[in-house]
DNA sequence: AAACCTATTATTGCATACATGATTATTGAC
DNA sequence: GTCAATAATCATGTATGCAATAATAGGTTT
């Protein structure tokens, strides 16, 4: 006793939550979704108003969310959600884009046919966006298909990992919207991606799908500027949430 | 104001902390050590004496190890030392080879002259423990090594992610000392390793250094079915720790 | 004797209360 | 009028108390 067999752990969320589960969903929605900005400050007092339970349980998601790098906790100065800096950012494409590449080769040899028919899934659904110039459909569209390639890598650690990266940048990412002709240059740069998966050439793979985050870092690089005015308009507002 | 701008971020723990930070210091060392092994249950309140706080930072500490992948919190069950099972544990090792071999392609490129020195002073230090036949200090000179690497990559993200890894499965590194002749083989990979980056070979280092964390994750997985067999024992017995 | 059901215990999850440090506002001086 | 120092306010960090659930032990039944 007062031991955990492996066998017992067949569940996901190394974390626990009653409360702090809904929390969590919420906030990370809020986050991603734009509705609570980078450098927005997360006052307990307030959340916990907000979704009616005492500052606790409020406490513990924060410092979840911090640990998975969507919120910074300063000690006696509060909760943020995380500002990423110019330095910050593009070393976080970095990481995002090795990770994808690495996914992309393991996925190319090891996809099985489910894995294969969720991709061209995905990738179906970005051609229908791009054509219908839906930005919200291949947004969603996107993320299922780098999505299908984590998943068929059939690790689910670098899978969780990935997972984890694409959400502390999700936030950055609608800022992208603004890069023309975005969706039909990200489009082609799947099939790329695409085609070299479907044929099992890992490396070619890899290294299309590290260009593409890599191209993606450097377009949103460009747009750093746009960025800091628009934080500095909302520190300006005083942004409120909910 | 309600803005955190990012040039205040420059400090690294993304995480609260007063009695926190040394709580998790502490549980970090006791898990990495071996104190706590896999599979330990920690009791909020024999925690919250051992440390003599109260029961609240020892949750929020809980909470953090738990997001850091240290420990797992089943609901209403408790927090125990994370145990991976054998396909979480392949699963690991691939997903740290593929961390190792993106930051020895970067640090090929990237590595200053400070960097080369840590490392070249970390490759010493192994050269001298295996003379020595040091178990220990082989120990603590492969993680410089391996550090210098992250480092030089100049990526502190990657970096973060590759530390936080290792950590993560320091606690199972302890039984490679059971693999004869481990010292010997790991300092001759280093070598091949070390010869690639300082000759600004990312592609070979890369490589190299994949193979590296191959080749122990399988002598590791080799020794599985002595590692159940001492958890079991420790079942058995009812560890206790302190 | 073994298995199942029940009652007790113990631990987690959350709420509330208090203390300390940071932030802000006010007041005074230059 | 501006800057600085000090006091008041507010938010965070920690402790404690209560409720609900899971683990456990005991008794009963087959």
């Amino acid at each position: 006793m007062a031991i955990l067999t492996w066998a017992a752990m067949e569940k996901e969320p190394r974390v626990r939550g009653e409360q702090t589960q809904k929390l969590r969903e919420a906030l990370e929605e809020d986050i991603a979704s734009g509705r609570l900005r980078p450098g927005r400050r997360l006052d307990e007092v307030s959340l916990a108003e907000r979704f009616g339970v005492s500052r606790t349980p409020v406490r513990e998601t924060l410092i979840q969310l911090a640990a998975s790098g969507l919120v910074e906790i300063r000690p006696r100065r509060g909760a943020f959600v995380v500002l990423l800096g110019p330095r910050e950012l593009m070393e976080s494409f970095e990481l995002m884009a090795e990770v994808e590449a690495s996914c992309a080769r393991l996925a190319a040899q090891r996809m099985g046919p489910s894995d294969r028919a969720a991709l061209h899934e995905a990738h179906g659904a970005c051609r229908a966006a791009v054509g219908a110039g839906d930005e919200a459909a291949y947004y969603a569209a996107n993320a299922r298909f780098h999505g299908a390639i984590y998943a068929g890598t059939g690790n689910r650690m670098l899978c969780a990992e990935a997972q984890r990266l694409q959400r502390s940048l999700q936030p950055y990412r609608r800022l992208q919207l603004r890069v023309p002709r975005r969706m039909e240059a990200s489009f082609a740069e799947h099939e790329g991606v695409l085609e070299a998966l479907v044929a099992g050439d890992g490396a070619t793979a890899a290294e299309r799908l590290r260009a593409h985050v890599v191209v993606q870092g450097e377009r949103f690089m460009a747009l750093l500027a746009v960025l800091q005015d628009e934080t500095d308009a909302v520190a300006q507002a005083g942004y409120q949430a909910g």
